[in-house]
DNA sequence: CGTTACATTTACGTCAACGTCAGGCCCTCT
DNA sequence: AGAGGGCCTGACGTTGACGTAAATGTAACG
């Protein structure tokens, strides 16, 4: 009576156990299938996640961190396993893309700071008046 | 025969003054006024824009670097000339916000800052494939 | 057989800050 | 009178990544 729940220790996920492993919502993997990112097999009408999928959403996540939109993910991935042999090509394609976003990252970061120090000179500003309005309100 | 052709030199601006000194569009005035931000005086239909209009939207357009939202800016403008005589709990108030503003800002600067790191690294991974894979396939 | 507990599909809703028509008024120059 | 220009209102469209609701299925437990 071994307690064969889920998917029974093989290499397949149910959606559940997919979105415990990722913290990603079951809306969120079906959405994924709908565009094109994932093809878990299906089990009649069920879900099942494989090993690869697995693989597949780790990417996704890890390209979702770096602010690629899922369009851009896709056509990486896509690119990955539809020719394995222009390994040389799609990986210079991935690394002009990485280099593109990371550039629109740093000018972001860049942005950011000087927004940040630009608002600490206000609220530095700020603490000035405040100090005033309470000498002269004073008791 | 003084050539009085926009505002005749008055202190309020037309629309299309307004966007010239701010660079904005006129669909953003009018976004703005219906959201309660602007109140520019109607001449007839047409509104003209007054000092204090050019104020409060020098002010939204620094609330908006700072990544405050529209409604977010809303409140402080409308708090500052409800009552203009709580100066000191007003700037408090502002002040607030701003400090955590600003350390959402610096939390997304810190990712922000993780995630280019993570990606150099990512990339300095795939120039060594690519090295390798150059090796493999040289003449 | 009934209930519970997930699963599925379909499709509309959300959020922000505007963009983009479409249609119409009013004034001016020619 | 016609053409042109500027301004107006009103309302739908955009973008991305899902959320959420409704109706249905189906598998297993008891």
């Amino acid at each position: 009576m071994t307690p064969a729940k889920p998917s029974d220790t093989a290499d397949v996920l149910t959606i559940r156990e997919m979105c415990d492993a990722f913290e990603v919502t079951p809306r969120t993997l079906r959405f994924y299938e709908q565009k094109e990112l994932l093809f878990p097999i299906r089990q009649g009408t069920r879900r099942l996640f494989t090993r690869r999928d697995r693989a597949r959403l780790k990417l996704i996540l890890r390209g979702k961190r770096f602010g690629f939109s899922l369009e851009d993910i896709r056509q990486l991935l896509d690119m990955y396993d539809r020719d394995p042999g222009q390994q040389a090509a799609q990986l210079q394609r991935t690394y002009e893309l990485a280099r593109a976003r990371l550039s629109e990252m740093e000018q972001q970061r860049d942005e950011l700071n000087e927004a940040i120090t630009d608002l600490k000179a206000q609220m530095a500003w700020g603490e000035e008046m405040l100090a005033t309005l309470a000498k002269g309100n004073a008791t």
